[in-house]
DNA sequence: TGTACATCAGTGAACGCGCGTTCACTGATGTAC
DNA sequence: TGTACATCAGTGAACGCGCGTTCACTGATGTAC
């Protein structure tokens, strides 16, 4: 009994200094290229580092990865993931509002500042999650983007509780992600990165104020919504047209 | 009088080939950092490869930039002047709309569409133009971000002709920009970047919509105003306490 | 239970590359007289 | 107008660096008998 527990004491705790295998070098280097990219952004995500870090000679990583690519897309995958669980546990950390249309708008607020807070909080992991390059698609859909999903449902959610038209449903999602998405990045690495912190205060604020508008019962004219589409593009949609 | 001309000739068109000399390099250095951004980004812009281009010698470049860094700015700085414009060109080439509303609106949503198409046909130039690192606040302010003048002055139009209220336009540049910046970029190098075109089209359009809504005559009440801005974070504006 | 052996996760040395930057220099330009 | 000379924009060679990737290898693990 007591030598059952001591063996598996170490198999537990101490996989790292079995010497010359180390016991789960693929998630050692994912966990590095992670710690690599939160502290110096996608740039400092290399094979060798990554190695180093975790240990290792360069060359074992290659047991594991095929290449500098595979890695990165690796890095990425668990920044993204890193993000949709703060935003995660953001809102399961409040307390549900009594009115249900209160509650919903608030969610998706809550979700928009944490989004743009993580970004300001974690830029290193926040830029390599966006960065170019590396495959973000070929991950199983439901954890290949928890911030994905978790709007899609704040979404559902303001459309059940009667707040938002279903005419305007349509990739809602896209909009609301782009606004949170544009003003991380603008206070992050745009011009407006070097603005005092009430601006950059004011700034979310008024722009998740504007998200909510936008999405809320306010209308714009047929007609002006035809010039809208006019200028915006070949392939914009009739939302007039199909009225729930 | 020939001469003079002949001389002039000289000047203007063989610059580059009298040898020793170059005659222009820091202009001939900043073009092609601006040509290495647009095929590669803000990685393929290095002091080495600029000196290549420009057809001299890496010293050559520290003649006229104290290394990389500054270099790289350079780069940033002709990119947003490029994306600056591209947006001014295309507001200029379309006709004034005879109602003003519907002209100052159009405005709007071409300038964004312009904006997003940029940085879909010019990628390179786009991700460079909003890359980290390099100072890009230290130009003059009128030539630094003539994107951000457009906008200031179509808001300032939608405000004029009664379509935006009042108390909706501080910060309204922030809001309307992270909108399209932030879909550019999901568009881009996010989740969105292996979506079929018409898909984008319309990801587009809706999101232009939702910003016009943003900032029409719809209203949300204030109470859900407060709703908003108590999930917005600590430094929310109190927008309904001072309507113009 | 003990031994032979295949497997395969790791090592260690090496390659070629492009980078940023520095050095002592050279030769064209333009100015003073 | 011609010459002497200071200036300074360019050259060419070299440095040290970290990178991605490959090679032949070694030694721990676990399975067949």
């Amino acid at each position: 009994m007591l030598m059952g527990v001591n063996i598996d004491l170490m198999k537990l705790s101490a996989p790292a200094k079995r010497g010359y295998h180390h016991g789960d070098l693929r998630n050692a280097l994912a966990e590095s290229a992670a710690q690599l990219a939160r502290e110096g952004g996608p740039e400092s995500v290399t094979v060798r580092a990554a190695a180093r870090l975790a240990g290792v000679t360069p060359t074992a990583a290659y047991r594991h990865y095929a290449g500098h690519e595979e890695l990165l897309a690796e890095a990425k995958h668990q920044c993204l993931h890193q993000l949709g669980e703060t935003i995660e546990r953001e809102l399961r950390a409040q307390p549900a509002l009594p009115d249900p249309v209160h509650n919903a708008l608030r969610n998706l607020a809550t979700a928009g500042r944490t989004y743009i807070e993580f970004a300001l909080a974690e830029p290193g992991l926040f830029r390599t999650a966006f960065s170019q390059g590396g495959a973000i698609l070929d991950r199983p859909v439901e954890d290949r983007n928890t911030t994905f999903a978790i709007l899609v449902a704040l979404l559902d959610e303001l459309v059940a509780v009667g707040f938002l038209a279903a005419e305007h449903r349509p990739m809602a999602e896209v909009a609301a992600w782009s606004a949170c998405h544009g003003l991380a990045m603008l206070l992050l690495d745009g011009p407006l990165r070097d603005v005092p912190q009430p601006v950059k205060d004011e700034a979310i604020g008024r722009t998740l104020l504007a998200v909510g508008r936008g999405f809320g019962t306010g209308k714009l004219t047929p007609e002006l919504e035809r010039v809208v589409l006019d200028a915006a593009g070949p392939g914009s949609p009739p939302p007039a047209r199909h009225p729930g």
